[in-house]
DNA sequence: CCTTGTGAAGCTGTTCACAGCC
DNA sequence: GGCTGTGAACAGCTTCACAAGG
């Protein structure tokens, strides 16, 4: 029994660090891409070069899941592949409802990338009574009172906002009532759940933003009349 | 390159950590709400209950910029607004070009989110001859071939790729040749630039595998066989 | 030989707790 | 008294380098 004091109330124990999840996908697809191209067995050299990772990493990154690999000759696709695919949580399918049939919204339900990867799209939901009853990539458009009937009758547990700022605390509301207990949010503000839903969120000006601070380091070696003061 | 002398031994010639810059925009957004509710002052609690940090986080981050708040008073909202725009570049307009104009593409270049930030879309491009010409989001579509062109005349640093990823490494390496030196990629693909070119990542269907590992876990504390082994 | 798997070292980021100053 | 600014402790992640084992 491995009981540790958490400190202040902290952490449970976590198998899989963090880290190490969020790369987890990457290597999956990378594996996939090798299958694809009938490569049966890879090194941890080849494996990360096509994530983008280092080899030490990726080791250390598997060696989390299990012995997977065969010292001295690397390891085998399809196997590892379905490993990983277990681990987080792929052999099974994931139904998503979607909040805010904006462009973003729309954008995103007609979006390839997520049906290999075992999710898909399953509900539109939109708080305009105008959109409400379209069919936006195949979906009719539900009202937001129709919310927890949608997520009960599909097994919904992960949500993605797509709506204005304004909207989004209310949305995560109504998703976290109906029963939903992972958000995906596009919008730009700090939500509030329980402690018990897992919030993920996407801030696609603040991308733009690290991206103009590092171009203005870069031309501001030059130009930037701000000096950097030395006592 | 400017060289700071490392004031302590600890962080040294690389001034703001990178987690403090991916903070700064998240601050900056805080402090435009206060500002606009009239709020002319207030304490590291307030801004980062609003940012959604914790205050010793948030007063560590501001340090590494300087020392813009009064002890046992707070920070004046509109200094210190100033003085972060000014640390992450918002002080000037960035141009961005965004090639692929697609689903995804196309709700981008309608994202009103960024205007406010200092950021633009400013010119689109796309590979196929049936997009070229014409409007989205009031601009026109150019053609990859005017890629140098757009890139020169409007003085872009910054380009955006959400594109297929079949193609995003062409796409990648003609932004490149263009003189486009930061890069947000939404493409699914690990991209192949120079040193000098830095690139951020956005892979939508990662951000949900990642809750997917998540809810198994949640949904598997009582399935889950996988047993804790002891030495 | 070869490449994996992993302790250990090193580094980065976070949190604590209190000195410093208003 | 109250709040900022910050050294120091701590936690987590990355990298190294080598033992383990095919």
């Amino acid at each position: 029994m491995t009981v540790l004091r958490t400190p202040r109330g902290g952490a449970s124990d976590r198998g899989v660090p963090d880290a190490t999840v969020a790369r987890l996908p990457l290597y999956l697809r990378a594996l996939t891409e090798l299958s694809d191209q009938g490569v049966a067995t890879c090194s941890s050299q080849d494996l990360s070069s096509a994530a983008g990772v280092n080899p030490a990493k990726l080791r250390k990154d598997l060696s989390y899941l299990g012995s997977y690999g065969t010292r001295g000759v690397g390891y085998e696709v399809e196997y590892l592949r379905y490993q990983i695919a277990r681990e987080i949580g792929q052999t099974q399918e994931w139904a998503v409802v979607l909040v805010g049939v904006g462009n973003l919204g729309q954008a995103l339900s007609n979006y390839q990338g997520f049906t290999p990867r075992g999710i898909h799209v399953a509900a539109l939901v939109d708080a305009d009574p105008a959109r409400v009853g379209t069919t936006v990539a195949g979906l009719t458009v539900s009202a937001m009172a129709d919310l927890p009937a949608v997520v009960a009758e599909r097994g919904i547990s992960i949500g993605i906002i797509a709506t204005p700022a304004e909207a989004a605390q209310d949305v995560a509301d109504a998703l976290v009532a109906a029963g939903v207990t992972s958000i995906l949010n596009f919008a730009p503000v700090v939500l509030d759940v329980p402690d018990n839903v897992d919030v993920r969120k996407v801030d696609l000006s603040i991308e733009l933003q690290i991206l103009a601070y590092h171009e203005q380091r870069k031309a501001g070696s030059s130009l930037d009349p701000v000096l950097e003061v030395q006592v």
